[in-house]
DNA sequence: CACTATTTGTCCGTATGTATG
DNA sequence: TCATACATACGGACAAATAGT
């Protein structure tokens, strides 16, 4: 692909400006980078130049000037007078690490290969929207557990979970060595059903804090309730990942 | 919680700015505005000073002010000189949708419920990556099918498959109203194993267009391969999904 | 060699937006 | 509210390097 069809787009005209004041040298400057980091342009390619791309975007010389220069400063391109601007990235395709498979395994291999740093446990009274699935009293009250889970000392997920009492064999420590769902087993509580779900949403202050990354990074967010062989919820869970670090994979058959 | 406890996080000094070039104002707005949205700070609460504003997020009074004066405009809180600033949305718990379970039951309900639109189908030499994972030759084509998946008119997924050919029974017309699973069984091929894998990302202008979003906005992107009964892959399926109006759901059984 | 078109570099002036005290 | 500084964005103008005729 070269940068002449995907200018052609007269939607680009429309394209910039989001619900976020970004400014408009940035948000160009974005566009091509993506498209130089995809590989979908490749080493060697001529950039289009400030003028198409003032023309493409709708934006004066200037601004599409700045975009390039930062692209320039940040090394992906060279830019020469009279020449025009190449792109000198060398674009690898990225290996996407993808060690899990399965919601079992999965846990196991996380306990072996990476830490959990706990930064809260204690017994509190739920927000409401737990209190309504555990379909508790006002004042009851269930186990909060905080942590952190790392690998090589960066933090790539962020737990909160509701538990049910379920003994002294849970407690701070215990969740720093075995999972959970071994702690469970071990105070003979049978999980039976398990029901989850995988959204998205974006980092705010909060969690870009504790996954030390900037505000605004795309995150994946694990919504999941397990029970007990009677139906009633055990255990509820939000986690947070960071997506370059977390994925969830699966493998299933068929038949 | 009050946003005295909040704002004493000697953090949010340090809190602001991302990788993007964004007004300050707009930050603190963002923070604000979100603390309002999620409930944590209900109707009827008492929003802080713009000088405890400032202090705590270690800006001007004026930027403080001007983030609030956007949550007045924006219906999120009253002002009212000498008296301070009341937060006077109603938050309600947002009820997600949840209507899938399982990859199958997955398909079929969202053929029944939702419309498909085709963007592209031709046969073509498939990029790299997709070379590879099919162990192709270099010239060697396979079909390529993008379409976009809507529900009242409102477009939340977006497809980019590559599929081996298996037959006239799979062309432009028959995925308009099949599931490619029922394509693929009777065209006779059966598949057997499954591999994907989920992770999010944000929008970009492309994406953004294709799913009338913004730019910048959170993305579930789901990567499947299907192999037949001798380990063959079949097909190779790249799907962006906005999150507001998707997510994937799992049940299944601990036993 | 000159001539020209292309493309980037530099500079001007102006208007508006952002952020401070 | 004011004065001030800096960033963003525009259009125009001209200079300098490159490549082709």
């Amino acid at each position: 692909m070269t940068f002449e069809e995907l200018l052609n787009d007269p939607r680009l005209g429309q394209a910039l400006k989001s619900d976020v004041p970004t400014p408009l040298y940035h948000q160009v400057y974005l566009f091509l980078k993506e498209k130089i980091h995809l590989g979908d342009i490749p080493f060697g390619e001529k950039m289009p130049t400030e003028h198409q791309l003032s023309e493409a975007f709708q934006v004066s010389r200037i601004t599409a000037k700045r975009a390039m220069d930062e692209l320039a400063e940040e090394g992906y391109i060279s830019r020469r007078r009279g020449k025009g601007s190449h792109v000198i990235y060398k674009h690898r395709a990225e290996q996407l690490a993808a060690p899990l498979s399965g919601l079992l395994e999965n846990l196991k291999v996380l306990g072996e290969e990476t830490q959990v740093r706990s930064i809260d446990f204690k017994r509190a009274i739920p927000p409401l929207d737990i209190q309504e699935r555990f379909g508790l009293a006002p004042n009851e009250e269930l186990i909060q557990s905080v942590r952190v889970r790392l690998t090589d000392g960066i933090p790539f997920g962020y737990y909160v979970s509701w538990t049910r009492d379920i003994g002294e064999g849970y407690n701070e420590m215990s969740l720093q060595q075995s999972t959970r769902l071994d702690l469970f087993k071990s105070a003979g509580i049978a999980l039976d059903n398990v029901e989850q779900s995988i959204t998205a949403t974006l980092s705010n202050m909060d969690t870009a804090l504790v996954l030390e990354i900037p505000t605004g990074r795309p995150l994946l967010l694990l919504d999941r309730s397990m029970y007990d062989a009677e139906g009633k919820l055990i255990d509820h869970l939000y986690a947070i990942y960071r997506p370059d670090k977390y994925q969830f994979d699966m493998k299933f058959s068929m038949k």
